[in-house]
DNA sequence: TACGATATTGATACCAAGTATCAGTAAGTA
DNA sequence: TACTTACTGATACTTGGTATCAATATCGTA
């Protein structure tokens, strides 16, 4: 994944607390146990697993605070094939999305071409294109690692 | 819509009910509702508005005949961001969709450019991809159309 | 620091989408 | 026709998410 036209470059500094009181929000205990356990997550989440993880905080407020870190373009919302959407932290602003079909683990990347081709495109689907939304669906490396392995004690 | 690389080309014969026999299920006067009610549809529709369009058939049958006729590869699902996940009869095989962030419609189109850019990403990309899915949001001619009706109204 | 207006919380009830169950029924077959 | 088996649909249930609202926490200000 090294490439002049792939970009998975992360800015340091997200601050989900921040994106909230940019918003004029308040910055309250809960909203900030639910900011810093979504900071910790290295993965994309559902809304029930951060319910389950934070059990001392409301659903609705975990769901409240979920749509307000939406709402300021904080965390994106990809809709799953089947089952709860999963959520994971902007850290690039637009992007599309690898979802490893095994693990569900969810990653973002960005490619100039893709952008070139949604420019070509303009001229040719009927209306006016308002965005675009692409997924990638792969088996993660280490879910290949685990299938091997696995394999190598199955058959060999 | 009118290019080489751009394909919107429907094969004329749809035979939902052909797709079920296909995967040994029995042609019954539920899912024959169904599929009729589904061919007459112009349109993407939801789960929902089809039990809404078919009183006679029960709401288990409808969930059932759509999830059968999306296993067979007849119907493909969309999932939407904020609500039930649409349906659209699967004409070409391989598709991506536009989708009208106003009225909901959606259209199918296939671009060349985008399966090329696939390919390259193949080798950029961290796992094995499996696929991918597409969407362009538009906002479709005839919501343009009345959205210009509509301005000139209010404003001329 | 205390006050007070107001934003926030969370328990609860609710809604919508979809699935499991299962007795009764329809389809296909011998 | 009889019989086996798939299918149906009413129902209850599960899951994901939102609305309500009294109680509470926050934060600017005196």
């Amino acid at each position: 994944m090294t490439s002049s036209t792939l970009s998975t470059t992360r800015s340091a500094e997200v601050n989900l607390g921040n994106a909230l009181e940019d918003r004029g929000l308040r910055r309250t205990t809960a909203r900030t146990a639910v900011t810093d356990r979504i900071e910790g997550l290295s993965d994309a989440f559902t809304a029930e697993q951060l319910c389950r993880d934070l059990p001392g905080v409301g659903r609705a407020t975990v769901y409240r605070t979920i749509r307000h870190l939406v709402d300021a373009g904080a965390l994106c919302k990809l809709p799953i094939l089947d089952g709860a959407p999963m959520y994971s932290i902007a850290r690039i602003e637009h992007h599309h999305h690898t979802v490893c079909s095994r693990c569900g683990a969810v990653g973002e990347f960005r490619h100039s071409t893709v952008e070139r081709v949604m420019r070509s495109l303009a001229n040719e689907i009927d209306g006016d294109i308002i965005g675009h939304r692409m997924e990638i669906f792969i088996t993660c490396n280490s879910c290949l690692a685990e299938l091997t392995a696995g394999n190598s004690t199955i058959n060999g």
